[in-house]
DNA sequence: GGCTAAGCGAGACGGTACGTCAGGTCTTATT
DNA sequence: AATAAGACCTGACGTACCGTCTCGCTTAGCC
């Protein structure tokens, strides 16, 4: 019944057939079609149902590789956002942490993966296996990053020994996200130097 | 489920008639009920049909008045939960902002509210009504009082001139929200304290 | 949002709007397209599915009015197939039981709806709702046209007193409805002759 | 779930290796695993999958083995179930008839087999291959030890020459299958002995 | 004090998506 | 070479909720 072309089981009416297929390839039409919709769209219209449609995968294929919506948008983002985790080392850690912020923030207001980002941090709020996943595969990773150049800034003494190094990562980028989640304020980049600054230097008045 | 007893027309079946009824008792129950469904089970089962269902309300009047799930989320947040605003000011900055901060992330890890705020932000990053409602009714206004209470130690020389007081806020409340929306790190009394030192002080080692 | 053109709501898409439809309408709708599936496909085919879209009622409406796919294809079957439940009176019992059993025969073999009601006493094995369903719609009446008929022949003295009439019916009706739901044999006008004579006058040799 | 105990290879995870096993052993797997389903369950409750599960076999060789359900089914039912078809022949048909009606009736009406029957008759109205096996495997030999019986005693004299003998299995089986396929009416033992005292005696008055 | 229309409860309606199950087909690895 | 394991697409299942709409009732607010 069905018609050989070449390696490729194929049936008479154009349609793949419905057997085994590589998992790889599976695999990649789905990540694909998911990082499409997530760019073009967004996190909310993003549904089994549809991703099933668009990418010609079933819908029990993808809940068998994908426990909840969100594990799914969380690998169709990494597979369609290479995300820049690189973080300078010039030996000034206070020009290196602006670059870092300043590309950070680029990522994060220039481009479409930024919004998708903070929708995923959105859905994490209610979705726990999808905030565990994050965590996992994006955000420890960016802390430790930020950490260990941190902590060498500290071994070489540009920060003062007794500062817990993870709570600056809290003050300089949680501060972008504060004004990328709750847009009172923009992120602009007197605010990205005033971050560094005002942790760097103090704010209080000295005599 | 609640049976009304005074003065409200009952039918022999148990249930009320369907007449018109006071606006304010009609607005009251669903307030109650979305408040109670918030803090027992999270924004995210929070939807018209069991609203309706729970507090006896018919989804017209719902979709009548509460144009989104978030409006009626963000509505039935603050008529649960009696937002805290108040800033002391005992003349002492660094005092006043460590208090202010311990009170807020106590509301944020230890009462139920604080996990529907969180919520709440989470999805207004997919709903714009949501969003824009969220900044009218509650962040802009906590910014503000933050502002003014910085701005006056400010003022009074406790911080030098040349400081943006916005930007502060986002490296002392926004660094929580950080800890709070993507928990890699708790939100402890230590760090607490770090996030006034840091800033008040500097981090950078001095000569 | 929707335009009022006379009556009916319709949006500008041409499409209906979701709003509320008279009930009869809907029901009207279903049946159509329940009775011309079962014509066409039979009962096989026939899915809440299917009915949905070819309808254009909502599987939610249909779940509302119908608990199962047999009580749906019942009500179906009956709304296209208007069952032939006459009973003919001439005086004559051999011969009015000769002429109903041929018009019986006659649907049943010659219209669709014989295949139809094949099904429908197939599914009903093992369809607990579909088989009191389809006693209380049309067997069970039809059982009762048969004996009374038969019943007036035994008052009239055609039939002796001391037989059970309800027998009879099984051993007329039964035995075509045997050859219908395993078709060892056919149904033919000699098989209707004979098992009227048979019974009538019996087959043992008389001496 | 069931573990095989003796010679067949088992991995250490307790599942049996993937290689060949003899057919015979699966057969019997296979069979053993349907019957016990049929009997405890019925035939709507039979999937290949279920059977594939329950019987350690895999999809792929049940549908080598057995193109249908159907046929899958009545192999299963046939190898529980050992039909009786034996028909007594003490050389008083009018005895023998009802011995054999009764001992139908109680097969029918008393074991699980019976159920799991009419079940089959139900499927093979939509199913066309399980109607032929069903015919070829059980009813036409029925039919035909039936026949046989009765034409003994037609050539005995015990019934007249120019009854069609085929015509009363339906009159007498026939009915029976009627009161059991659509149970308006329940088969008692005067109902037994009611077909075979109409049709041998007649009902006609005679004067 | 009666009339009227605005507002209400009830809930049906067309949809979309959910998460699951079974049907058949096909690939891969095993024996 | 036949088998086990199981991935794969298809299509249907029955449910939840969405936002819209009809209907009948009731009461508030106007005469």
């Amino acid at each position: 019944m069905a018609e050989e072309s070449q390696g490729v089981a194929v049936n008479e009416r154009g349609g793949r057939g419905r057997g085994r297929r590589p998992a790889d390839e599976v695999r990649a039409d789905v990540l694909r079609t998911v990082g499409d919709l997530l760019l073009a769209e967004g996190v909310a219209d993003l549904t089994f149902e549809r991703v099933a449609r668009l990418s010609g995968v079933s819908k029990t294929t993808l809940y068998r590789w994908w426990p909840s919506k969100g594990a799914l948008a969380l690998d169709g983002y990494f597979h369609a956002v290479e995300p820049t985790l690189a973080f300078p080392d010039t030996g000034d850690v206070r020009a290196d942490v602006l670059a870092q912020l300043r590309a950070f923030a680029h990522v994060m207001t220039q481009t479409p993966g930024g919004k998708v980002l903070a929708e995923l941090i959105g859905q994490s709020q209610t979705d726990a296996d999808l905030a565990a996943s994050f965590r996992a595969l994006y955000s420890s990773e960016r802390r430790r990053l930020a950490a260990a150049r941190l902590q060498r800034a500290q071994e070489v003494g540009q920060i003062r020994a007794d500062v817990d190094t993870r709570v600056l990562i809290d003050q300089l980028w949680g501060a972008v996200y504060h004004r990328l989640l709750i847009p009172d304020e923009p992120v602009t980049d007197e605010f990205l130097c005033a971050l560094v600054n005002n942790l760097m230097d103090g704010i209080s008045e000295t005599l």
